[in-house]
DNA sequence: TCATCTGTAACCATCGTTGTTACGGGGGAG
DNA sequence: CTCCCCCGTAACAACGATGGTTACAGATGA
């Protein structure tokens, strides 16, 4: 795998978790998205740092969301598990280059702009949404 | 340097391009944004690719703005250099989650409009723009 | 003819991310 | 009180993407 996938990883464990679907537990959850516990645990750690999700520790122990669906911006999730926002990073230009001294203030303000403009689209769905239309597809197929 | 840098360079490069200051050759250009020459050649290529650009080979070959910075978005060049979207790609369930089967689906399509709402916002300003603004900061250093 | 410049291929170094193992510590069940 | 169970983290290997670098073929104007 390439790249950042715990955006797609975060919402997939936070709709189970808001179904009350199957395991709860980082082993178990790590076997529905296919990947190893620890992973799983890492990323619901940043979502726990963010408010998201509680884990208990301890036998019986798992993890729970910490607020309702509904009150769960997906802007909030990125923010949470994508330490980098969408836009690129900047270069370093030569500051000799009268231009290359000037360029980063514009790109960086513009960079800004559509990263606002990401996150806003992103803030437009709730997990409750999420959750919602991944009931409505999946149909019967849910406890 | 960590990431993609492409895009700022680009936008750097089509800036100088613009304004017909200093060098525009790729050796020169590569000086100006503290890089290697066939970096410049590569993402100069890119944009050539895209129709915002003109290579020319041979002595006094050189790179030349192929439109009028008025007729070019900085979307477009954004999706010249980068060719992944800002969104994070999509990771791959276990198929047998019923949970995993139906989130990618809608993952894609919370994704995909983000990823239209950053392009329109890119698209909000075209390379003149740019180059008027880094005109202004500058103020007189520039020819 | 010759110097110059693009266009590419090939390769290396570096870095971020993921996958994996290992272990400490908390916490309920019995 | 004693086991397990499960989270939290550190440490490390594997991998892929990217940028930097060298080298060379081909085009082109002087």
């Amino acid at each position: 795998m390439t790249g950042n996938v715990r955006f797609g990883v975060a919402v997939h464990v936070l709709v189970m978790l808001a179904l009350e679907e199957g395991a709860r537990t980082s082993t178990g959850i790590a076997a529905s998205v296919n990947t190893n516990p620890v992973v799983i645990r890492r990323i619901l750690g940043l979502l726990q740092a963010a408010g998201l999700v509680r884990g208990h520790t301890g036998a019986g122990g798992g993890f729970e969301l910490a607020r309702w669906p509904e009150n769960v911006s997906l802007a909030q999730v990125f923010r949470a598990v994508e330490a980098d926002g969408p836009a690129p990073p900047a270069h370093r230009p030569n500051r000799k280059c009268p231009v290359g001294r000037h360029v980063s203030a514009v790109l960086a303000s513009i960079g800004t702009q559509a990263e606002r403009a990401f996150l806003a689209s992103l803030a437009r769905h709730t997990l409750a949404d999420a959750v919602a239309r991944v009931r409505r597809e999946a149909g019967a197929e849910l406890s």
